[in-house]
DNA sequence: ATAATCACCTGCTCGC
DNA sequence: TGCGAGCAGGTGATTA
C-alpha cells in the first residue's frame, strides 16, 4: 500500500491530531513485525510529548526530547487516528493512546511494517545512515543519477528503486515516472545519457509531488491518517494497466519482471 | 563491490 | 463451491 506519497499523506493526516500530546499509554497486541517491537515501548514513551512528525524515506518519525519512534507501514500498514475505546479488529497490532483522547493505531496484515525506538540523532542510525536524498529535495537530481549509474548493468528501473541512491521511489511511481521519461525500464543504468536522466529526474520529482497532493494512490482500501482515499490512482499510466492500451500511442502494454517487481511499459514509447 | 535472489506474512484473485 | 498457485505497495539479509 504504502509508498512514499501514501506515506506523507499519512504523516499530514495524523501530525495534527498528536502534535503536542503526551503518550499516556502503549498497547502492543502482536509485537512480532519485521523486527520484533521493543516490549517495554511503554515505559519509553510514557509521558513523552510528540514534538513532531516527520518523515525520512517511507519511515515515519513520531518526535520526542529523548529521541524518536520509527514507523514503517512495509507492504500493508497503515497508520489511523481514532478515539479511545474503539475495540481493535484482526490485524490491528499496536494503539498509542494520548492525553487528547486521541490514539494512534497501527495496523499491518502482511507485518512487513516496523515500530522501532531510537536515541540521539536519526542519521546515525543504521537504517538511515547510508540512504540516499529525497526525492523533492534540492539534493536529488539527474547529474546524481547520471554520476551514481555509471558502469552500473543493472536495470534503471532496479537503480531508481534502490534507496542508497534516491529514496522514496517505490514499485508504482517506477514504473510511472519511467514511462513518462518514455525509458525503457530493462535498459542497463549505465548506458543512459545526462541528457535522459535530467528529465527523469525531473518527472519522478512531478509525479510523487502530484501523488502527494492527490492523496496518493488508492490501492486495495489505503486510507490517509485521516480516512480519506487517495485519487492518484485515476491518473495512473502503466502501473496495473498490464495488456491495456498505452494512452499515449494504444500499443498493448507489456509486464515483465524486473527484480521480482511487476513492470509494466510501453515497448514503443519507452527506449 | 555489485547484482540477483531470498525471506518475512496474510489476503485476495484466478484458473481448474 | 472448493482448492492450490501465484501475486501484492518494501527492503534488509543472504548468496553468488
Amino acid at each position: 500500500m504504502p509508498e512514499l506519497p501514501e506515506v506523507e499523506t499519512t504523516r499530514r493526516g495524523i501530525e495534527p491530531h498528536i502534535i503536542h500530546s503526551h503518550v499516556i499509554d502503549v498497547c502492543i497486541r502482536q509485537p512480532k513485525l519485521r523486527w520484533p517491537i521493543t516490549e517495554n515501548l511503554q515505559q519509553i514513551l510514557s509521558g513523552l510529548e510528540i514534538q513532531r512528525v516527520d518523515r525520512r524515506a517511507k519511515y515515519l518519525l513520531l518526535i520526542t526530547g529523548p529521541g524518536q519512534l520509527i514507523v514503517h507501514l512495509g507492504m500493508s500498514g497503515s497508520l489511523r487516528i481514532i478515539q479511545a475505546g474503539q475495540s481493535p479488529a484482526k490485524h490491528d497490532h499496536v494503539d498509542i493512546g494520548f492525553d487528547n483522547g486521541c490514539v494512534l493505531r497501527y495496523t499491518d496484515p502482511r507485518r512487513f511494517g516496523s515500530i522501532m525506538w531510537n536515541q540521539g540523532a536519526i542519521d546515525q542510525h543504521r537504517l538511515f545512515c547510508n540512504l540516499g536524498p529525497e526525492p523533492l529535495s534540492d539534493e536529488f537530481d539527474g547529474e546524481l543519477l547520471f554520476q551514481r549509474s555509471r558502469l552500473k548493468k543493472q536495470p534503471v528501473k532496479t537503480f531508481i528503486m534502490d534507496g542508497h541512491v534516491v529514496v522514496g521511489v517505490g514499485n508504482i511511481y517506477a514504473n510511472e515516472a519511467l514511462f513518462l521519461a518514455g525509458i525503457d525500464p530493462q535498459r542497463a543504468a549505465g548506458r543512459i545519457s545526462r541528457q535522459r536522466y535530467l528529465l527523469l529526474a525531473r518527472i519522478i520529482k512531478e509525479v510523487l509531488a502530484r501523488a502527494i497532493e492527490c492523496g496518493g494512490t488508492t490501492l486495495k482500501d489505503f486510507v490517509g491518517g485521516d480516512g480519506k482515499p487517495g485519487y492518484f490512482q485515476q491518473s495512473l499510466q502503466v502501473y496495473g494497466r498490464a495488456g491495456k492500451q498505452c494512452r499515449n500511442c494504444s500499443a498493448e502494454l507489456q509486464e515483465v519482471r524486473i527484480g521480482q517487481r511487476s513492470t509494466v511499459f510501453c515497448r514503443r514509447c519507452q527506449r
